[in-house]
DNA sequence: CATTGTGAATTGGTTCACAGCT
DNA sequence: AGCTGTGAACCAATTCACAATG
């Protein structure tokens, strides 16, 4: 089904690069995923401000995007959540929205590495908000093993598919330093686990059909050094004001 | 030059949504950005293995995109550091990449925030071994303010405007908690930064001209998320082998 | 009648395929 | 002979603009 389009020229048959790294067999486009993810914080902002309809023009502007796309996002959903004239009814899609990102099912998280970055995502509280349960965390300093952060202890890396497969943990978030992440990466799949969110600043190898992604703070800072380098006006945020007719 | 093209359809002249955030007046594409951050680790680890050249199939392999793109991005830059019939020149790719990036200039960084997420950054090879100098790091915790972190003293988020005055800071990283953002983020403004990494789960406005960049980490994995959820194969890493015609 | 939902138009990004160098 | 550089073709995402509708 989803093997390779082989859209290759004829020859050059043993070539395997990675076609289309980032890309997706079907379903939404990522551009619209990473929105949706706004968008369900925009609603639960609403939700708690005891609004329970956004018209797509504020909608938009909270989620500093323009109204267009979002309604071209939200249609894509499916599901009828808009009603013409009025607005969107923050509960029932907020709701809607969060099942279609699969977070009304249950993820069994395991941290690996206990550093500073990883004890900031075992507290960190949008984790258990959003169904993401912490399972298990691992470390390969002995004298990390066996504290407790978060309530729950850190357990020797070399345990680590036993305790995986106690705690049937179906969702790793890898923060430990890049040589060591390889080799973390290669016995977390072979234990099983096939959703894995990578911290360390490498390209990791893993088989077809195990879902991996990467977040890179360091390319970020790359990113804005071009910007600010450059001088051009870059915008993520939303401008604050802008003056023009 | 490029404050907002009047592209408007006549009447609504008051609807002010961001209508383009993310976008930028001209210069790299922002996909190509992302990996160009790639292509400059890969260089670095091959400048470490002693190769001086890559061929763009090796070097697009390593990069986990396909080698077409790859010889475009770099075509975008400019330079003469392809040799046909030979490859790349690591060496001077690898600078040509880190100047375009702004990279070669020194970044004068405070970390706004010390909690674990902020120290993780603080301790961050990947940050001085870029150019990144980390000038100051605030917190508004009093059992906080004076401890030292990583050989700088936490200054009281109080004295924000004065340090950042002293120490020339030009680029600041947000590691607080999301309803302290934008208040801290208009201080920084304020107090004439215009390059802000902001790893707040929230979207922040700002004025035009000042560059914000967002890291989100539980938008990952609510992405991942979704790709668990609906069984997709998404790849984010390089397929380890493809055993396909 | 304000606001959604969506085809059509546009813009942007990726891949193909091959000419051009070394 | 081998590999880069790039126009052309293709595909994806965004924006426009307006018909549909509660």
């Amino acid at each position: 089904m989803r093997s390779k389009t082989p859209r290759r020229s004829a020859e050059d048959g043993l070539s395997m690069e990675p076609a289309a790294a980032g890309a997706v067999a079907k379903g939404l486009p990522e551009a619209t995923l990473e929105r949706l993810t706004v968008y369900l914080r925009v609603l639960h902002v609403a939700e708690g401000e005891g609004k329970d309809n956004l018209a797509s023009a504020d909608f938009a502007r909270a989620a500093g995007v323009n109204s267009a796309i979002l309604r071209k996002d939200l249609s894509l959903l499916g599901g009828t959540f808009g009603r013409r004239g009025v607005g969107y009814d923050v509960r029932g899609l907020a709701e809607h929205l969060a099942t279609t990102l699969g977070l009304r099912q249950q993820w069994r998280v395991a941290i690996v590495g206990t550093g500073n970055l990883g004890r900031a995502l075992a507290g960190y509280a949008g984790l258990r908000n959003h169904g993401f349960q912490l399972a298990a965390l691992f470390d390969s300093d002995p004298h990390v093993v066996g504290r407790v952060v978060n309530s729950l202890p850190v357990r020797s890396a070399d345990t680590l598919e036993e305790v995986i497969g106690e705690h049937g943990v179906n969702m790793a978030i890898m923060t430990i330093p890049g040589p060591d992440a390889q080799v973390m990466c290669d016995r977390l799949v072979a234990a099983g686990v096939r959703n894995i969110l990578n911290f360390a600043p490498v390209v990791l190898q893993a088989p077809e059909g195990v879902n991996v992604r990467k977040v890179d703070m360091s390319r970020e800072l790359q990113i804005l050094a071009y910007y600010a380098h450059q001088g051009i006006g870059y915008q993520d945020a939303v401008p604050a004001e802008d003056a023009d007719a």
